[in-house]
RNA sequence: GCCGCGGUAGCUCAGUGGUAGAGCGCACCCUUGGUAAGGGUGAGGUCGAGAGUUCAAUUCUCUCUCGCGGCACCA
């Protein structure tokens, strides 16, 4: 005797058990219409799933969310299915939601092209038409293994496998096909519509692990409407025109060539806005107790043994030999003999030297040792990304040595100043994330408790909010993750804050405490924006080139509307650069909308305007990137106004 | 590194087994125009590199390289 409770509160008994549907078509018949599913207790199941004791009953509708990951779910066993049928011996494994919509890998043997979209595609949308109804059943464990491996199935079969004794081994049929789903799945094909695009094509390792065998994934995007389809993939276009690649080069701010792969060339543009970033931050490390050193690029492969780096970090660095290349034409250039030294790919273990000269008191700590390091890394070629992913960057790195007893301390002190900086560059969608102990690491259990709590600890006082990444820790130590969203919806790590005890016994760093004892410090590996490069990257994305004007490469431009103006235009550049600020002058021979609409393209945020009237009572006609109309006033009323404008956030305080 | 796709003028792209085209940009000339494209003329390409097939390759094939999208990696 099942009582059912609806959203609304009513309940509903029933003489025995009841289906989804029962409960639909009892409650409205365009209700049971469009029913797709339900919710039971909080869980998404098969709206013909019968219920047979008193619970929380919700129908599911397509316009839901869950509705939405259903067809989503529906979309990608019909990219299967359809691949199946036009492909024979092609094996399914496993294909999920995603943001979006969702993906399929596949094992053939012979590649898929993205030629092969269009005809999957109307296979897909025939499956759709024939409306072919689901059925879901329970297999025998080993009859299912059996049933795949047969089938020539072995992903299935492995998966089925390792699924844990007590679940079921569920099998949903779309008509003659079928496939292991832990479902659920909606009534019928039809359900799913045909507003799905399949997007690209990708190599992805069975299981995620390149030791297993590559397969092939198809990506695929799902929505309720065409409408919706639209609408995404007018997103992702314009997502693209904030790629900061592609405004890297139309602003003329940096680019990139084969010669040196993953390192910047950045242009004078692009560069004012890494010195902007640079002097404010650095003014935030002096204001907050750093001090700043500069240590050396290229060290002996001994000092990186020490470290570990030469064991753990190896096939990363650049290593260089200690040696006079052979100036003979015919003979080899290296002995391969010589001396290895590597560049640094971290600023750590040079700054622990810096910490080692001398003596250090407790009453020294903490010592917070900034630098803005310039690291090289041999990135996978793959790995390569635009200023996201590069081989040389610089970091804005910093390694505070402390006591134990001021981790809470300087881990809330850098919080604070993480939030600030933040703010002032506007990034406000941040992730904020503990990655704690990996199952590979050093130190005690203890100390990782003691390690993680204490971040804890740090972020609870701090009032962030935070989520916790299991196993995703240095093996040194537990660290805090800030991430940030670029342009289409990849997330990138910037800032950095890593709790490290490996590193200062390994290099033997100690202080003298209060018991006259030597004691190890704590090193805390910490950079806020993370990488220059990264960093504006990011910048540039989040704008979409429109800087704020404290960072914009050009703030003002000030354009004639006649030759007349010339030398009037000359002298107020003149004036607002003695300000202090960034002004060109465009004095072409040009119609002044072809001027403004050149400079709006290339996102200059002030366009002062002077023709023979502005040069007769010494005014500018200002116009403000975005907006469609001008003020004219007076040049030094201007002067006063935009300088304080233009002012790093910090330096308004 | 792995899988798929790509590389033609500074940029965006078209095109072809008989050694190349557009728009924008650039230079020059005319135009002195008041807030998102005034007109004209012109310059500009080893069609990513190498090899092969062919009478002939930018075009077809292979290798390499770089780029793009994923995957793996990101101590």
């Amino acid at each position: 005797m099942p009582q059912i409770t609806l959203p609304d509160g009513s309940i509903r008994p029933y003489d025995g058990p009841v289906t989804g549907t029962g409960i639909a078509e009892d409650i409205s018949k365009s209700l049971a219409k469009k029913a797709i599913a339900m919710k039971v207790d909080g869980e998404v199941r098969d709206i013909w799933d019968s219920i047979e004791k008193d619970a929380k009953v919700e129908i599911v509708t397509r316009d839901s969310a869950e509705g939405l990951d259903l067809v989503r779910h529906d979309a990608a066993h019909l990219l299967a299915q359809a691949v199946q049928e036009l492909f024979p011996g092609t094996q399914v494994t496993i294909g999920p939601v995603i943001e979006d919509g969702f993906y399929y890998d596949f094992a053939r043997k012979e590649p898929f092209s993205t030629e092969d979209f269009e005809k999957i595609e109307k296979k897909m949308a025939e499956l759709v038409d024939a409306d072919l109804p689901t059925k879901k059943e329970v297999w025998d464990r080993d009859e299912a293994i059996a049933k795949f491996e047969s089938m020539g199935e072995k992903y299935k079969a492995e998966l089925i496998r390792d699924l844990p004794g007590s679940e079921d081994i569920k099998v949903y049929h779309h008509g003659d096909w079928f496939d292991l789903c832990r479902g659920p799945h909606l009534p019928s094909t039809k359900h799913i519509g045909k507003s799905f695009k399949l997007m690209k094509l990708a190599g992805a390792y069975w299981r995620g692990d390149h030791r297993n065998e590559q397969l092939q994934r198809i990506y695929g995007t799902a929505w309720l409407s065409d409408k919706d389809l639209k609408a995404h993939l007018t997103r992702l276009e314009e997502a693209e025109k904030r790629d900061h690649r592609r405004l890297g080069r139309e602003m003329d701010l940096f680019h990139l060539q084969s010669e040196a792969q993953g390192s910047v060339f950045w242009h004078a543009k692009g560069f004012t806005i890494w010195r902007e970033l640079e002097a404010y931050i650095r003014r935030q490390l002096d204001a907050d107790g750093y001090e700043e050193v500069k240590t050396p690029q290229l060290l002996d492969s001994v000092f990186w043994q020490q470290s570990g780096h030469w064991a753990k970090f190896r096939e990363n660095m650049f290593v260089v030999p200690d040696e006079v290349p052979n100036t003979e034409d015919d003979a080899p250039l290296l002995s391969g003999k010589a001396d290895m030294m590597a560049l640094k790919p971290m600023n750590c273990p040079a700054h622990v030297q810096i910490f080692k000269q001398g003596i250090k008191s407790y009453r020294d700590l903490p010592i917070r040792m900034a630098e803005f390091g310039c690291c090289h890394r041999n990135e996978p070629h793959g790995a390569l990304h635009g200023l996201m992913r590069v081989r040389q960057f610089t970091q804005d790195d910093a390694h505070i040595f402390c006591r134990e007893d001021q981790i809470v301390d300087e881990t809330i002190r850098f919080l604070n100043l993480f939030a600030t900086v933040y703010g002032d560059v506007g990034f406000t969608d941040i992730t904020y994330k503990i990655a704690t102990r990996p199952e590979v690491r050093a130190g005690s259990d203890e100390a990782w408790d003691r390690a993680e709590q204490m971040l804890e600890e740090a972020f609870k006082q701090s009032g962030l909010e935070y989520e916790i990444l299991p196993g995703e820790g240095a093996f040194y130590g537990p660290k805090l993750e800030f991430h940030l969203t670029d342009a289409i919806g990849r997330t990138w790590q910037c800032g950095t804050f890593q709790l490290d005890y490996v590193l200062p016994e390994r290099l033997d760093a100690a202080y003298i405490g209060e018991d006259g004892n030597r004691h190890r410090p704590v090193m805390l590996h910490r950079a806020v924006f993370g990488s220059f490069e990264r960093f504006i990257g990011l910048l540039i994305e989040q704008y979409a080139g429109k800087m704020p004007l404290w960072l914009a490469p050009t703030q003002m431009v000030v354009a004639t509307v006649t030759t007349d103006a010339n030398d009037y235009a000359e002298k107020v550049a003149a004036e607002f650069r003695a300000a202090g600020m960034r002004v060109e002058t465009d004095l072409r021979n040009e119609k002044i909308n072809y001027k403004v609409r050149e400079h709006s393209h290339a996102k200059v945020p002030l366009i002062a305007v002077v023709g023979g009237r502005e040069a007769e009572e010494r005014k500018l006609s200002l116009r403000r990137l975005g907006s469609k109309d001008s003020s004219v006033m007076g040049v030094d009323e201007a002067l006063a106004e935009l300088k304080k404008e233009s002012l790093a956030p910090d330096l308004k305080r």
